[in-house]
Order: structure tokens, then sequence, then C-alpha cells
DNA sequence: CGGGCGTCGGTGATAAAGTCACCGAGCGAG
DNA sequence: CTCGCTCGGTGACTTTATCACCGACGCCCG
């Protein structure tokens, strides 16, 4: 399509909110995170972008001229490709397969955006948690994380996600130790998770 | 591009979660408001469509072969065009214009989306019920909704609007009547909203 | 006009969630 | 080992949500 991809560490800062916006990245190999903070510092994960998807806070920043209103952060070593808006918009236009995977990426958004939206205003607290860990765990047993970034993933607190944890442990749910948390009944999360 | 507009009255429901998806929607004329909805029948606003934009609850259907994820309710009486998903296809191929109207739909979703999740995650509730007051308002000082509607804007309960209207309106912020709201003091309003 | 009835809104009681502050435990660096 | 930092546990409190109930209003109809 255009411009090499280049690689970029772990941590990195891609965008923030308030900055212009400097091109379309398409993302090849690693996670970005997208987060949106508060004036009080607290923060919630909107998204990540996973590879072979693109990134759409980019999106709406080329289609109308807007600033980044949220925070990219590469979570882990990245692969990435920027295209300039000009390029996008012929790609737009011209190719096929390229439309296909940008319609896919904003299909992908808005499943996001609804689960979240359901999480956050029509779920309690202990299913959100359940969520967040089945989904951190990605089929695995085990999510290392802080409960801290559990806070983020479930836009509560920290000191609610510890007190919740401890219950599920109680439960035989989890085991916690330092920066992990083992799924002893995934089943039994999966289930809390469904049915609220 | 295709299909006649066709008109379709108020408190018409276009489609509900699980429906299959018959094809795109652009609104000519009228509102029409998507919403989520509880296990437990509670009810978040997602967000509206309003005339000239594409209704992209259908963008993610058609691109994904998905089914409607959420509702879609005529607000008011509406003027729609629905474009079979072959001609939708086409057209984002050859017409330039259309891409670029889409384009905004999608940016604009995404921007209500974040607005939304900000909303509910990140901000305290009266300033929440503020803004859901001023976007109501639509610049004039009066808004015709029950508080059953405006917690759905809100994403809460009948019972909290109910209190902190009361609360509002002790403080001459606004006045209450049935089934209307009266905005006596919009500036307040407005620093509540942005100051949280 | 005067009931009957459905929607709307006020309110008390209680539970859940979020906030704040503090402290001790674990871990890594020097 | 000790310093210093992050991590997590916990108590006390506030805010928000939920549930249940009831009176007020509007409307239709006899």
């Amino acid at each position: 399509m255009s411009g090499a991809p280049r690689p970029i560490p772990a941590g990195t800062v891609l965008f923030r909110a308030g900055d212009p916006c400097r091109g379309f990245v398409l993302l090849h190999e690693g996670s970005l995170r997208v987060t949106l903070t508060a004036a009080n510092g607290r923060e919630v994960v909107l998204y990540r972008v996973a590879p072979g998807e693109v990134c759409l806070q980019t999106f709406s920043c080329l289609v109308e001229g807007r600033d980044y209103s949220a925070r990219g952060l590469a979570e882990t070593d990245l692969l990435a490709e920027v295209i300039p808006s000009a390029d996008f918009h012929r790609a737009m236009a011209d190719d096929e397969a390229f439309r296909a995977r940008v319609f896919g990426a904003v299909a992908q958004r808005f499943a996001d955006f609804e689960r979240l939206v359901e999480d956050v205003a029509l779920t309690g607290f202990p299913a959100r948690l359940a969520r967040a860990l089945l989904r951190l765990a990605r089929g695995g047993n085990s999510v290392r994380a802080t409960h801290e970034q559990l806070a983020g993933e479930t836009a509560s607190g920290r000191a609610v996600v510890s007190r919740q944890l401890a219950r599920f442990a109680e439960e035989g749910l989890v085991e916690t130790l330092r920066g992990e948390i083992r799924l002893c009944d995934p089943g039994a999360l999966a289930r809390l998770a469904r049915d609220g």
C-alpha cells in the first residue's frame, strides 16, 4: 500500500488526547491499547487494536479533521504502518480488500463499544469483573495484571477490584498472587459473566 | 442511489436485538433512537441518528453478517430509505460523496460512544444529568421528558433522577413540571456539566 | 360531574458500588 | 540488609442504585 511497517517498543504512547492526527495506523503485530482518561486521573480501557486491524481513533481524526480524543499506548512491542491521509482515501476508493478490512475494523469497534456500554451501564460489578478476567485470560487460566489495571478494564476503582477478587477467592473461583490472578473455576466465572 | 424514501410513523420499532438485518438505512427526516436493553428491562440510549445520517447499527450487520444487537425506535415520524446490501457496497466503491457521508456518520458514532462511556464511567451523576438536560434542550430552555426517559439518557434509575432534579430545583437550576423540565439557569448547568 | 385507571413522580429504607486514606507486605536495586 | 517503590488489604464514609409504596395528576367514560 505505502510506507514500510516500523517497529515501536512496548510502552510507547502513540497518541494522547488533544494531539493532532498524523496519519492512519495499520497494525501488523502486537497490541495497542486505547484508553480514556478523566480529569481526576481515572482511566478506562476503550478497546484494543489487534494485528491486521486499523486504529479507528485515527479514523475519526482523518475523516473529520479532529484531534485525538483518547490515548493510545503500545501494550507490547508493535510493528505498525502509518498511511498518509491521501493514500488512505485513495485506497478506500480503489482497493476492495483494503475497504473490507477497514469495514471489519469499524464493525469490531462498534461491537467493542457496545460491550463496554453494556458492561458499565447495565451489568453489576461482579459479572463485569468476571468478564474482564475471562477476556484477559484469552482462553488460558491465568491473568497477569495488577488490581489497578483490572480497575481500568472494569471502569471501577482499585479497592473495589481488590475486595471482589477476595470474595471470588473465598468462593474458590480464583487464586490471587502478586500481579497475577489464576482462574480456578473458569466455568463458574463464565456463568457469572453471563447471568449477571 | 436506489429505493424511494418511505415514511415511517413515530413509535415504530425499526429493529430489535437479534433481528436479522434487511438493508442499509439512510435517514432523510426525523430522529431514530438506538437503545440497548438489559435482561432486567433497564434501557440506555446509545445514540440518535439524525437526518442525512446513516444508521450504523445496520452497518455492522451488513459488513459482518451479524444480527442487530440493539433496538431502533422512531422517535418522530421518519422519512427513510433502505438500501440493499449489494447497492451499498457498490456505492461505497464508486460514489465518493456517499463514501464521505458514511465516513462522517462513522466518526459521529464514535464520538457519541466516547461521550457515553466518558459520561457513564468517568462522570458523577449530577454532571451526567446536567449534560443530558442540555443535550435534550438543544439550545432551548425546556425539556419535554419524563424522569423515566431521563434515566435512560443517563444510564441510571428513575428514582435517582427524581431526587437529583429535586436538588437542582432547590438550587434554582431547574423547575420541574409534569413531563417537562424548565432550565432556569442553563449557565450554571453548563458549568456543572463541564467541571463534574 | 365523578369515578376508575394508568402514568408520573416523591420518598423512605436498604443494598451495592465507589472513594479516600492509610499501612503493611513483597520486590528489586544498590 | 535497607531503602524505596509498587502492590494489595482494609476501615470508614459518600454516592449511587434498587425496591417498594403511595399520592397526584390526566384522561376516558359512564
